[in-house]
DNA sequence: GAACATTGGGAAACCGGTTTCCTACATGTG
DNA sequence: CACATGTAGGAAACCGGTTTCCCAATGTTC
């Protein structure tokens, strides 16, 4: 039915294993013999079964993206990237959305080994001990990304999470702004944990004590900062700023503002985190920290598809790339 | 290196074929001789090479979801839904962005058919002559999202883009607007289109002439939203309102008006389409049409998984899912 | 108790590529 | 001219599963 490697090499009168050496130019092959396949391959149409071709190389064109779920501007974004990367160089992308569950990503990892898959970018949480167990016994080229492994056991870009906070909060501290809460990520997150930590490390610098009522912690998304923010802000001790863990958290709680009656940036700043398309378009625009995103995929598969390359040459890198408060209308000084 | 079904065979003193017979339960097997196998499995965990699997059947619990790009608040959403359902029934989505290039599409459509998907979900366009070519010849299952084939040949879910349309244009009209403007898709899509008409429809049935210097067509994300206001809103003789193709060409649009000082939804209306999360939480909340997102999803997997089960035997179904019109503080009513 | 059906399980072929190993021939060298 | 060296290309093994085909052992029926 479907026309295999044979088939070509019967037609031309010559071996399969010709055919192979003509297609991936593995061996010299003479130009009588070479043109003679190549018109035949034109004729028949012939396509090599990749999946024969997997088993017998051991590789797949495959790469695996773990994510906890696609459906977020930044990740979505981060990984339309990424695809556009690995299909110029001829990988295919999985989409593996683990929802932030430990077995729902071993799940996805076991298979993954399966099919073979060539590589993997993990924006899945920092290293965990599944994680390393994992690759540490199947030796499949591996990226994180946003995420920074300490213990340097695998190759990550990323921002400096730590820094990242610390500015944005240091931005409203010299503006100010005394009280300042955080709607932060889930701190089971390294990277939210990080961030955390730049946010209290600002207030120390500024002699501020840190008051955990003021401190969020959960998903990235609208919703969360808009329930974060009408638990806070009808508060009589609410803050006077707030540090949001992404421009989606952020557009949340400007939502719940308002329906307190509180103007931003005149009564309360807010402060987002990413640098989203719409940060820009927003009224007010969100100032925030912007993540640079597009160097961050295609660093990513840039060092990815290099480990694919060199295998065991290959050492490990930690990139870590810069940062920038992008100032706009949804924060200003404190008066008075 | 890797365990292989001969180990495990070996080690239980039985044929490969008696382990692949206890795994797959494709045939009978004693008891005695089942536990045994089982447990050596156990004790080397061993896990079946999905690569050979797929070679030997022929398919390989993949599936490819071809869209125009995962970077898309709706799209990113809808491939979410997918890959969960596809997930819980043991299949892995391969995300294939055809970026709007009919060169790309076929690649990846070569693609797939060379590594065994087991099936594809379209959210690209209408039925091109090289998709109608591709499924003529190598009969994988396929479903269309978002976009009917008028011709059948494929199943497809979908609303009815060109009612959902209508009833926007309509809501406008009976609010007294007289001079409505579209800011549709590239009219090259069967959807932008079906939308057009849906407008046009409308118009003319509340006897108001077509002017096509208020419509637009171009792509559905929020710079060209921004775009286009900005073009059509210092005009004289601007409109009253606009039809958007998207919740984000609409917020693209509102950010336009504000520019030029114009209040939505005082002075000028504007209608979005999608009904995304951020149309609730922007202000002014957007008044839109709403895509039962999450149906159109879990349908489009459930029939495609149908597809695959019963192969020959599917009969192909096309499936119009009802939209809403959702009101918020986006457009009024024309005053005076 | 003979004839027959049923069932468990092994050997080998198969899926469609790649690669090793080997042979036959052409070329270079003393 | 004999011999070493290099090279093109074929046969067959291999990747790791599944499945067909077959045989032996057991159960059933008259």
């Amino acid at each position: 039915m479907n026309i295999t490697i044979r088939d070509v090499a019967m037609r031309a009168n010559v071996s399969p294993a010709t055919v192979s050496r003509v297609l991936n130019q593995s061996k010299p092959v003479s130009k009588a013999v070479r043109e003679k396949v190549l018109k035949v391959v034109e004729e028949l149409n012939f396509n090599p079964n990749a999946v024969a071709r997997s088993l017998a190389m051991k590789e797949s064109k495959l790469i695996g993206v773990l994510i906890p779920g696609i459906d977020s501007v930044f990740l979505s974004k981060f990984v339309n990237i990424l695809e556009e990367e690995f299909f110029k160089h001829n990988y295919t992308t999985l989409l593996c959305n683990t929802r932030c569950d430990d077995d729902i990503e071993k799940d996805y990892l076991r298979l993954l080994k399966d099919k073979y898959v060539d590589g993997v970018v993990l924006m899945t949480s920092h290293p965990k001990p599944h994680q390393i167990e994992f690759f540490e016994q199947v030796d499949i080229p591996a990226v994180f990304a946003g995420h920074t492994d300490p213990t340097k056991q695998f190759s990550s870009v990323n921002i400096n999470n730590y820094q990242a906070m610390y500015d944005a909060a240091r931005y409203l501290l010299e503006n100010g702004h005394q009280r300042i809460g955080l709607f932060g990520g889930p701190f089971i997150y390294r990277q939210a944990m990080e961030r955390l930590s730049g946010y209290r490390q600002a207030l120390a610098d500024y002699g501020i004590g840190y008051d955990e009522s003021l401190v969020f912690a959960n998903d990235y998304d609208i919703e969360h900062g808009y329930e974060n923010g009408m638990k806070l802000f009808r508060r009589e001790d609410k803050p006077t700023a707030v540090c949001c863990v992404s421009d989606m958290v952020a557009i949340g709680a400007i939502k719940a503002a308002e329906e307190y009656g509180l103007r931003v940036p005149e009564d309360i700043s807010i402060m987002g985190f990413d640098d989203i398309r719409l940060a820009k378009a927003y009224r007010p625009g969100i100032t925030t920290i912007r993540q640079p995103i597009k160097e961050l995929s295609v660093q990513a598969a840039e060092m990815l598809l290099q480990q694919i390359r060199q295998k065991e040459n290959y050492i490990k890198e930690t990139r870590v790339l810069a940062h920038d408060i992008i100032v706009r209308g949804s924060c200003m000084a404190v008066t008075g």
